[in-house]
DNA sequence: GGGGATTTGTCCGTATGTATC
DNA sequence: CGATACATACGGACAAATCCC
């Protein structure tokens, strides 16, 4: 009786319809990350639906990082980061595949394909200055190799500056997304933890040394290397459990 | 300073508690994709919430893929695919980026780092069964081009083909990923619209001859020379904006 | 530091559409 | 076809968190 009658609006408008329109509208309205979006209460007048379904549009706009939600401030554009992808790629490992060995031996190939790839641009665009951020993490990590702890911050820190000087945002972010789900299910197991920090130190000494020189295949063996060394600690992992 | 309500500490205990006990639930009882899901009605008293909790985590892990909702029927294990990935990334390049060029370059940088470093693997594991089934991909696009018509779906194909030899999930899923990510901001540019059909299949072809005599240094000119007339169609879309 | 206003978080109850058997 | 189980959607209410004055 109450409410709207049958206002032409009698489309089969599913819940995806919602998110649709309220990722049309942040592209409209040419939104930037951070920007406020309207409440929850505009919104469900604006479209027409209720707030429940509001809500959920807006729970799984959340979970894709495409919104951010605050309690009692308000809803705002996301950063469209790769969270989605490292959760994505966490649960799949940890349930899809036959052993989490699998799983990481395909991350790991990524991984090295792409930086092998990536550490050839790289030999060609990087300055002196960059040179120097890297002299000063691999410096850092002799230091602790030399104290006999692990790094872990440092070689993600190693991995992100190197690739900087591409302009390229995307691959950073991919790398980290990659790292993150390789440690978090790795970690788990114990995989990660590095048996021999100085070793590691040595590598990515290579790595910085030939990138120095511009040697492109250097570089590249070094990088290969390198990984060679993480998935030996992986694979001595599978084994100790068989 | 009273208590700062540092976020360290503050993990999502609210709305997030939800997803992450359902995703748990999932671990915890092996369950596969494709597997029933416990009733929304269930989960909502073996959680202890409401049902409307309930339905927003659900709609949260079906964004991420993790569970799929079929109306009327019931919840299930989803396929963890990288759907998440495709929309985040389209929504990325339509949103941060400066132009959409510039996302659509990141995206091709990517995409031909990997692949340029796949081929080089493929070339030394590729049967010939599998060189058969590019080859008749290969003839296809001739025919097509012959037509001069576009082969979008072809192209698709042979590349998800060529990778299958390496036993690793994730590189055809990823390379799907950025396939269709690209194509969906493209097309809205009309950037990719191939506007000589014969020229790209004949690039296909010169990969596959390349790959025949597992010559991995041409083949990885071959898949260069692929992305460099990717790319200049994309480059000329944004010339002539300008 | 306090209080009120705003906004999101959670809950309840009910009605409706939909798919399976 | 009907019956049943399930998801979808709506409206209202109150709690919790945050901000601003």
């Amino acid at each position: 009786m109450r409410g709207m009658p049958e206002s032409a609006s009698n489309k089969r408008r599913t819940g995806g319809q919602v998110q649709r329109r309220v990722m049309q509208l942040i592209l409209d309205e040419r939104l930037r990350p951070g920007a406020p979006l309207p409440t929850e209460t505009e919104l469900m007048e604006s479209l027409g639906v209720s707030r429940n379904s509001v809500r959920e549009a807006l729970k799984a706009l959340q979970a894709l990082d495409i919104v951010e939600i605050r309690h009692g401030y308000g809803t705002y554009v996301g950063q469209a980061s790769l969270t989605p992808l490292v959760d994505g790629l966490t649960f799949r490992a940890l349930t899809q595949l036959e052993d989490e060995a699998q799983a990481l031996g395909e991350i790991l190939q990524v991984r090295e394909v792409l930086e092998e790839g990536l550490i050839s641009r790289v030999a060609q665009s990087v300055t002196d200055q960059e040179l120097a951020a890297l002299e000063e993490v691999v410096a850092r990590m002799e230091e602790e190799a030399h104290a006999g702890r692990p790094f872990p911050q440092l070689d993600r820190t190693f991995h992100e500056t190197l690739y900087r000087s591409l302009g390229n945002e995307l691959v950073p972010q991919l790398l980290a997304a990659f790292w993150h789900v390789f440690h978090r299910v790795a970690g788990v197991r114990g995989w990660d933890q590095d048996p021999s920090p100085h070793v590691t130190a040595r590598r990515h000494r290579d790595i910085l040394t030939a990138l120095r020189a511009r040697d492109v295949a250097q570089a590249q063996r070094a990088m290969a290397d390198h990984f060679r060394g993480i998935e030996a600690r992986a694979w001595q992992g599978t084994l100790g459990v068989k």
